[in-house]
DNA sequence: TTCTGTTGACTGTAGACAGCATGTC
DNA sequence: CTACAGTCAACAGAA
């Protein structure tokens, strides 16, 4: 099928043709075939990179010119920048598109006032708790990955979100976009959609299991050369030896390092000169952004072409291996399964190293085979490779065999709701009931009837669990449940109302409020502590060697909890020492210790650290909101805690972190110099500020605190004032690209 | 003496969404 | 409460 044969405006043919698009994919003409520029509800289960971005903007620019308007939901943040970057590129047709997550809304006045937004499912949920007016404009919703419903912890907000906006706009067009799984027939008959259903990809994809020397693929051989005794590191020589590049997927973030590090001393010996000039200038930028172990490790394993990825790095050297991979300087990446989903970066040949993964409840477990054809389904960049590799590695003939059954062969999993738990449904239960769509009993169970758990499983146990719920909500005064009437009307407290706006699981919301009322003397480690018990906080997890210095450091604040659990109940109290070891980092962080030193205290990477620090951000400012409410008078002290988080700084460096371009550190740097405050550094002279944070930070400081810097750079040392236009411009850019 | 391989005890285990108001090193 | 892989030290046997 061609792009001018379809039922699309000229103009955006040509837009089309002029970037090389003449014919549809497959898969796309058969979204085509059943109604996709109908505006009828459409699944496409379909592989990663066989176009399922142009068969959703297809449909939205149909419906755009219709005087509609789109909801594209994303799992991820980074995956929802991706497609923003994408759907700006219609701007020539006047589309206009606006993105909204959790860390960045765009600057447009009213982001209802787009054609295109983009948001992740949580950031979507939170809108329509708000009472966001647009969202009864929306004619046409994407849900991208909607395989997600399967996924413990966010698939039930994916659930109830598309249920919402169903009930909402029942006219709304879905296209729903998911991986190829075991039961996506049954997926389209809850959404009343059909199906395109598809294995079919523009690059081939050869799946095999290493064993005996060999790729055994189906039906074929690849011998592959010995030249290392272990073997992934065979295959990854003989993908660079032929031009590709490796991903190579790992069970912890160990085994990532160790094996970058082993690898690279092979893998630098096919690499030539002009190459591995680069790969030093990229690992000096590495060594730039940090003194952690990690990234001298880092840098490394980079001078050598290897680099390793997973949550612990920070975001710039994230940043760096993923652009040097795709700029093909970086040969190969051991990652973790942070690269399995989200981010587009597809190499020749994927290695799975490692095909088993930790449970805290099961031991090791075999992932499955949904996560490995995602793995797999990353091998072959389209266009480019003439064809992509999967690989996983066996030991015996016997684990051969059923690697091969039970992966290669196999088809994915079911999808399967998660919905059905007190845990999943206790904050979408207080939704509900907050935004109206239920406000008594029968009409809650109408509306969780029509979600996905109830359309595949059986609906008593679910309304068991939500009247589990409902009392829970009603126990702690976040719901009122008159029981006179018939049935029972629900309504909302102003706790239940707050709670749900703040986005926290009522658990937490219960758990702070409790202890704002019961504390006493209340300091620092009291609320930092307070935030780490709730549900929503991810506790550290405590490691042998932790259990001294953790419970010396109970023992002698003892004062500063809340409640200490008995010590004789074993699991309460290793919990509460999880919390407590939490609370430590976060303590650490805002007394400026350095984040190299917090690395090394904890056994955390710095990404860690930030994402720690982030979560405990966003329950604070719940702290800080739920004292208001309840007028106790730690509400101030929590919202100086909430910015001292945020900065990860003392409070008297408040003033000096709030100026752009300054963080702890150079603040840091700067009060100790004497500029304790924003009135004081206005005072300073350049070259003295100069000398303290080098040329270019402190022009920018200045400029940033709105003092004439062209003025003091001409008085005293010059500074090529090239520098500082160039600097000054990109500062304005920055600024706009905002507006 | 030095190198290499085997055994057994011990240790540690992936990721990432949300509020609010603007910008780390 | 589960189970595995990687690491390290101690030691035996080969070169």
């Amino acid at each position: 099928m061609l792009i001018k044969e379809l039922d699309i405006p000229e103009d955006i043919i040509r837009f089309y043709e002029d970037s090389g698009i003449k014919e549809l994919y497959p898969p796309q003409a058969e979204a085509v075939d059943n109604g996709l520029l109908e505006g009828k509800n459409l699944l496409a289960a379909i592989p990663t990179a066989s176009g399922k971005t142009l068969l959703a903007e297809l449909a939205m620019l149909k419906a755009i010119r219709n005087g509609g308007k789109a909801l594209y939901i994303v799992p991820l943040r980074a995956l929802a920048s991706e497609k923003f970057d994408r759907f700006r590129e219609l701007a020539p047709f006047g589309i206009k598109v606006g993105i909204s997550t959790g860390d960045f809304d765009s600057r447009d006045e009213w982001l209802g006032a787009n054609d295109i937004i983009v948001a992740t499912s949580e950031k979507t949920d939170s809108l329509l708790r708000n009472g966001t007016s647009w969202m009864e404009e929306i004619t046409t919703i994407v849900v991208d990955e909607v395989h997600l419903l399967d996924s413990k912890n966010r698939g039930p907000t994916l659930e109830v979100t598309i249920t919402k906006l169903m009930r909402l706009n029942p006219d709304c067009q879905i296209i729903a976009l998911s991986a190829t799984v075991g039961n996506a027939r049954e997926m389209a008959d809850w959404l009343e959609a059909s199906l395109v259903l598809s294995e079919w990809r523009p690059t081939d994809l050869h799946e095999g299991v290493f064993f005996g020397e060999a790729i055994n693929f189906l039906g074929k051989q690849k011998k592959i050369e010995r030249r290392d005794k272990d073997n992934a590191t065979n295959l990854v020589l003989d993908t660079i030896s032929e031009g590709g590049q490796c991903l190579v997927f790992e069970s912890s973030r160990r085994n990532c390092t160790g094996f970058a590090k082993t690898s690279s001393n092979k893998v630098v010996k096919l690499l030539d000169r002009e190459i591995l000039g680069k790969l030093a200038v990229m690992a000096e930028e590495v060594e730039s952004t940090g003194e952690t172990d990690t990234a001298k490790v880092l840098a490394n394993c980079i001078r050598k072409g290897v680099a390793f990825h997973h949550a612990g790095l920070n975001s710039s050297h994230r940043k760096i291996v993923e652009d040097g991979f795709r700029q093909n300087l970086i040969k190969v990446i051991s990652s973790t399964p942070t690269l399995a989903a989200g981010l587009n970066l597809p190499a020749r040949r994927v290695i799975v190293r490692n095909y088993r993964r930790f449970d805290a409840n099961f031991g090791m477990q075999p992932i499955p085979v949904l996560e490995y054809k995602q793995m797999a389904g990353r091998a072959g960049r389209p266009h480019l490779d003439p064809y992509g590799e999967s690989v996983l590695l066996a030991k015996e003939y016997a684990e051969f065999e059923q690697l091969l059954e039970n992966y290669v062969e196999a088809d994915a999993e079911d999808i399967w709701s998660k919905l059905g738990t007190e845990n999943a449904l206790r904050t979408h239960v207080l939704s509900t009931i907050v935004n109206g769509f239920a406000s008594d009993r029968k009409q809650m169970m109408e509306f969780m009837g029509s979600t996905f758990f109830a359309f595949q499983q059986d609906t008593w146990s679910l309304e068991e669990v939500i009247d589990d719920c409902i009392e829970y909500l009603a126990e702690h005064e976040m719901v009122v449940k008159d029981e006179s009437h018939d049935p029972i009307s629900l309504s909302s407290t102003q706790l239940g109302k707050l709670v749900s706006m703040l986005y926290i699981d009522p658990m937490s919301g219960a758990k702070i409020v409790d202890g704002l009322k019961k504390a006493v003397n209340v300091n620092d480690m009291t609320l930092l502590h307070l935030v780490c018990s709730t549900p929503d906080m991810r506790q550290l997890y405590m490691r042998s060697a932790d259990y001294a210095r953790v419970n010396d450091f109970v023992m002698s604040h003892s004062d500063d909890f809340i409640e200490i659990p008995n010590e004789f109940k074993a699991i309460d109290y290793e919990w509460f020492l999880g919390e407590v070891k939490t609370a430590m980092l976060l303590d650490e962080w805002i007394r400026e210790i350095p984040a190299d030193d917090i690395t090394q205290h904890f056994n955390v990477g710095e990404g860690d650290i930030h994402a720690l620090a982030d979560t405990a951000e966003w329950l604070m400012h719940a702290t800080t909101k739920l004292a208001e409410l309840l007028k106790v008078e730690h509400s101030s002290h929590a919202h100086g805690l909430e910015k001292r988080i945020h900065y990860g700084a003392s409070p008297e460096l408040m003033q000096l972190v709030s100026i752009r371009g300054v963080g702890r550190v150079r603040a840091r740097k700067l009060y100790e110099a004497g500029f304790v405050s924003l009135a004081e550094l206005k005072k300073a002279e350049y070259s003295v500020l100069s000398k303290l944070v080098g040329p270019k930070v402190a022009a920018n400081i200045l400029s940033n605190i709105g003092v004439r810097v062209k003025d003091k750079v001409g008085k005293s040392t010059p500074i090529n004032s090239n520098t500082l236009d160039t600097l000054l411009d990109k500062e304005q850019k920055t600024f706009s690209d905002f507006q």
